[in-house]
RNA sequence: GGUCCCGUGGCUUAGCCAGGAUAUAGCAUCGGGCUUCUAACCCGAGGGUCAAGGGUUCGAAUCCCUUCGGGAUCGCCA
């Protein structure tokens, strides 16, 4: 509704200007504390034409013609600030809309489709705290591009014959494999052993790479040792990223790349761009005029293709499904990402647009699988459900455990992932226990329990009588402030969306539904609903707290976290 | 050493790309509010040299330069 309301304003200020005998440029709008919307236009025109911003401010408000029907209501003048009011009207049909269009309100205004690469961890042990930064960003980013009305693919790119992958195909040959633990963790075990193994015995290096020319060329027994090493940690992973409920399409194997023959094109296609050069054996790419000093890898000596050469392929194959390619990628990522963009487009080749996340490190430092340092994410998932019993043990004694148990998921695994998406992905942060297992009250649980409450009044409604969903409604009655700043609130929604999605900021919309469950409580704490003394007024303040639990349903659907009734 | 990201009240954090109206919220602290729709809530208070210094500008948390601190990265790992 908001973008709607923006748009009006726009024409509106367009026309103002235009008459006032300026030239029209960008308005400058934004929400404002002042105003629903205000703009800054006059100061560029300022400087521009050598007039005080202010009177500038007064000779476009005075030419202002606001259209019959429209959501704007007002626009006025503070100094040089431009501040517009929305309209009885934009109130009332957003309230409106929100009952009609229940679940796609606020959405479905773009099109086009994405191919959205996330996760994407190695295959050699389970995710862990660092990993599931990428998986939540990924997911929810997702689930925000599908609400702007995008088709969007989520894909995990597995890693099935890098040397890290080699070494766990050896791991499995060498070590015990505990078949009592999930696969995943039993993966890292072999892994974390043969990498020891490794350092104090340099001469068994050779052997790893003999695995890798030998899968590279199709050795059937190598390639089933590898397939077998991925399957093992890739069926724990997914069990993983089900738990946290984040989706993927599909998995797409790198190896895939390599028997179409797609590898040996594109490196076919780069050489014939005359930037290829012989260094020490080894194939290399010149990216210097992109920026890169140094020369880009794409073909050990051996012959055998690296991951950035199966990088490439695997994005000329995105290319062509897709109008538009996403990928979520740590920040070690951020000098070959740059230098995959740089040689795609030497060969002609769409670019990805690429989202990159900062770190989570440890206390003591970095997380590596490898050295077996890492907190895996099954451990902080029931870490968090453990604490989070406590929490609905502490508040509701009296149900079920069932119930309990219900709850204590939902609750901590929307906790964990609120947690994650609502800081901006270029901080780099310290994962501790005491902070992760901290309900923090204005998180997700805070959403979650305004969405339950709303739920109970309507069904405590429903129960007396005094309400039924298909009721006609005249929100005209609704006036007080916390109303109606609700329903402003709501309002927002699709412009949200809109600059999460282009901006491929996900924090943007975690805060505002924080702000949109902080509206409706404070709402609930103004006005008496079920309780309120006329009968009109009360269908009224009913179906906006319908209203309301729609849309924070929907916002915490593209959050990806759950939304129980109660809790 | 080169390059990139970050540095905002005790802690976490928004705003920075597109410079302007009293710098955003939460946690923690202090005070008030449940005989009334779930108090995982609401209302209020205190708390800030926006890392430091310089520059651009009528105006800088925001742009530029320098320094300091933290993170990432610098070819045959991914």
């Amino acid at each position: 509704m908001f973008l709607q309301f923006k748009e009006q304003v726009t024409s509106i200020l367009d026309d103002a200007i235009r008459s006032a005998g300026f030239e029209i440029g960008d308005l400058i709008l934004e929400p404002s504390p002042h105003a629903d919307i205000a703009s800054r236009v006059a100061f560029k025109l300022a400087s521009k034409v050598k007039q005080n911003p202010k009177e500038i401010a007064e000779k476009i408000a005075a030419a202002v013609v606001i259209p019959d029907g429209s959501y704007v209501g007002k626009i006025e003048v503070t100094g040089p600030y431009l501040n517009i009011t929305a309209s009885r009207r934009y109130v009332d049909e957003t309230f409106v809309r929100i009952r009609s269009e229940k679940k796609d309100f606020g959405g479905g205004f773009r099109t086009g489709s994405i191919v959205m690469e996330h996760t994407s961890a190695n295959p050699n042990g389970p995710l862990h705290v660092g990993h599931i930064r990428n998986s939540v960003i990924g997911d929810t980013l997702t689930r925000i591009l599908k609400r702007a009305g995008y088709d969007v693919e989520a894909q995990y790119y597995v890693n099935d014959m890098g040397r890290q992958i080699a070494i766990v195909a050896w791991a499995l040959s060498q070590f015990e494999f505990d078949t009592a633990k999930k696969s995943d963790h039993a993966i890292a075990d072999v892994y974390i052993k043969a990498n020891a193994d490794l350092e104090e015995h340099p001469e068994k290096v050779a052997g790893i790479d003999r695995r890798m020319q030998l899968v590279e060329s199709g050795d059937e027994a190598t390639i089933e040792s590898f397939d077998k090493a991925v399957s093992l940690a890739i069926s724990g992973i997914r069990e993983t990223l089900l738990r946290m409920n984040v989706h993927h399409d599909s998995f797409v194997n790198e190896s895939d790349f390599i028997r179409s023959g797609a590898v040996s094109s594109i490196v076919g296609e780069i050489k014939a761009t005359g930037r290829t050069e012989i260094d020490k054996g080894a194939l290399v790419v010149d990216l210097l005029d992109y920026g890169f000093k140094k020369t880009l890898v794409i073909q050990r000596s051996d012959g055998t293709s690296l991951y950035t050469t199966r990088d490439l392929a695997y994005h000329e194959w995105k290319g062509k499904r897709a109008e538009r390619m996403i990928d979520v990628l740590g920040a070690d990522h951020k000098l070959i990402s740059g230098q995959l963009k740089a040689t795609l487009n030497a060969i002609g080749k769409p670019e990805p647009d690429i989202v990159i996340f900062e770190f989570v490190s440890l206390p003591e430092g970095s997380m590596s699988t490898r050295r077996g340092k890492f907190i895996t994410s099954d451990e902080l998932f029931d870490q968090i459900e453990e604490q989070a019993y406590r929490e609905v043990e502490k508040r509701r004694p009296e149900m079920p455990d069932e119930f309990k148990r219900q709850v204590a998921k939902v609750v901590g695994m929307g906790a964990v992932r609120y947690d994650i998406v609502k800081v901006s992905p270029e901080k780099s942060t310290v994962f501790d226990w005491k902070t992760a297992l901290d309900f923090e009250k204005q998180g997700a649980p805070f959403i979650q329990y305004s969405n339950a409450r709303a739920c109970s009044i309507l069904k405590k409604a429903e129960d007396d009588r005094i309400w039924n969903p298909g009721t006609e409604v005249d929100p005209s009655v609704l006036v007080e402030d916390t109303e109606v700043a609700l329903i402003k609130k709501m309002a927002l929604f699709d412009k949200v969306i809109d600059q999460s999605a282009r901006e491929l900021k996900p924090h943007i919309f975690a805060i505002y539904a924080r702000e949109l469950a902080d509206a409706f409580n404070q709402f609930y704490r103004f006005v008496p609903v079920i309780s309120a003394e006329e009968e009109d007024l009360r269908t009224n303040r009913l179906a906006l707290v319908d209203c309301a639990r729609i849309v924070l349903g929907n916002a915490l659907d593209t959050l990806g976290i759950g939304a129980p009734e109660a809790m």
